[in-house]
DNA sequence: GATCACAGTCCGAAATATCGGACAAGCCGG
DNA sequence: CCGGCTTGTCCGATATTTCGGACTGTGATC
């Protein structure tokens, strides 16, 4: 009979019920999600005020979860960041899931010998997530970051990840907010099922300058027994990449995709 | 090492206090090294039965935990295993130490254009650690295990990770357990010394049919400013493998150890 | 269909973990 | 040298969480 508090957006409400007392591992669940979202060493003092926990129990909790080695303390300046045994816990977790196992071979080697930022990609909920991201050769690397949640209409990859949906489906799927872009801009509703249906029936999606200015996204989807896009593989690439390279790669990530698909 | 070790008398002491009650924290961090230990889904009674916690106690958190993606149920059986935030936060970590963000490209690198596997290893308290490892394009793909501690004498890498200290020191920092091999056989800590000074002499670190039969570790050393081993770089290869590619390979590493080291 | 083993839920009681606030120590600027 | 600010530790009270055990549902075995 939990009761559904489904959310888990906000940042200082989230953690601390309405009147204060929490449970040790509501308050840890909180903190991790904290340092993820800011993706860099925090203060312990800092911890405490945005997730509103308590300053004695961050540091009752940083003291358990930094002997497990969950957390570690960095920089001398008791700042605290994620520790070795995330990385350990996370490898497991990425060796246990089948298509996250194939595509991580794949994605090295399409990023090793193309040369530019490759990606593989789901859904989780109503966003667009990035699972492994191998790094290209750029000077200046264009790269995500795992486990950021995104908006799907800002993708390549969200294009072929909802073509099994109706319009209608589509519609109801994805929030109203998601269409706008970082800058401002909005991503007209029309435009967007019709990017899919092209995407669907070419089998690649591209995008251009969405995110941002200078880069265009190539993706090739990875579907299951029933034809349905579960995980995409794409590039990440300038947009001033001639149309004979950004071809050849698309047929690469197709045939990539391919492999990693389920024959029907 | 097809041989998963699955130590069955997981402590129940080492989660509860002696009576009974826990913290809820306690339990997790518990649960989750369980799991590591593992390496494989379990399910909630096992888990209750193998840590020592009550059965009630595990469902709750579980659900908890399930929310928060940190496990996820698997098979549709009931059993769970770590869920993908475990791979968001560990990612993170990767991403916030500057010299595994360094090695990692280097190690995917040599197992790419090698062809073997490549690893990149540390000390952690008196054990060795493989910290990345990249699995080559042989068939029986040879690979050691994420987070899981070895004895320090077991490996090539333990050779060069100990070059710093005196003989003495190193028979009072490696536990006397360590020196006995898998199998039963007994490694003499005299030759062990021996190798070590070769080790550090040549630069580079070799062992063969230690922990197996059948393969050999080739280890290259990354140094600090002071010149200590602080971490090593390997590959894990068939031990017929030709001595000429061997000697092609050891530079390889070397020229990569370098590559990672501060300079003098 | 009776019996058993196992998966999962529910509930009240009591042991205790969380929390607030007091306190010591360090640092800084004036 | 003093006041103000921050970091970290400590302690007692009580609101809460853990835990034991009863209970239901399901599937297998005989």
């Amino acid at each position: 009979m939990t009761d559904g508090r489904a959310d888990g957006a906000a940042d200082v409400a989230a953690a601390g019920r309405a009147n204060g007392r929490a449970r040790g591992i509501d308050r840890v669940i909180a903190l991790m999600e904290h340092l993820h979202r800011l993706r860099t060493p925090a203060r312990i003092a800092d911890i405490a005020r945005d997730t509103g926990t308590p300053r004695s129990t961050v540091y009752e909790l940083v003291n358990t979860l930094a002997e497990a080695r969950w957390l570690e303390l960095r920089d001398g300046d008791g700042a605290v960041y994620f520790g070795p045994a995330m990385h350990w816990y996370g490898s497991d977790y990425l060796d246990s899931v089948d298509l996250i196992r194939k595509a991580r071979p794949e994605v090295t080697h399409l990023a090793e010998t193309v040369g530019e930022t490759a990606q593989f990609c789901t859904l989780e909920g109503d966003k667009y997530l990035v699972v492994l991201n191998e790094p290209g050769r750029r000077m200046f690397r264009i790269s995500s970051e795992i486990g950021i949640k995104v908006p799907i209409p800002w993708t390549a990859s969200g294009r072929l990840l909802v073509d099994h949906l109706s319009p209608d489906e589509i519609r109801a799927f994805i929030p109203g907010a998601d269409f706008t872009l970082p800058d401002g801009r909005r991503i007209a509703e029309d435009e967007f099922l019709t990017d899919i249906a092209r995407a669907r029936a070419e089998g690649y999606a591209r995008t251009t300058a969405l995110v941002d200015r200078f880069t265009t996204c190539l993706a090739a989807p990875v579907r299951d027994a029933a034809g349905r896009c579960i995980a995409t593989i794409c590039f990440v690439v300038p947009v001033d990449t001639p149309e004979a390279e950004q071809t050849r790669m698309i047929d690469t990530l197709k045939s990539s995709g391919a492999k990693l698909s389920v024959p029907r």
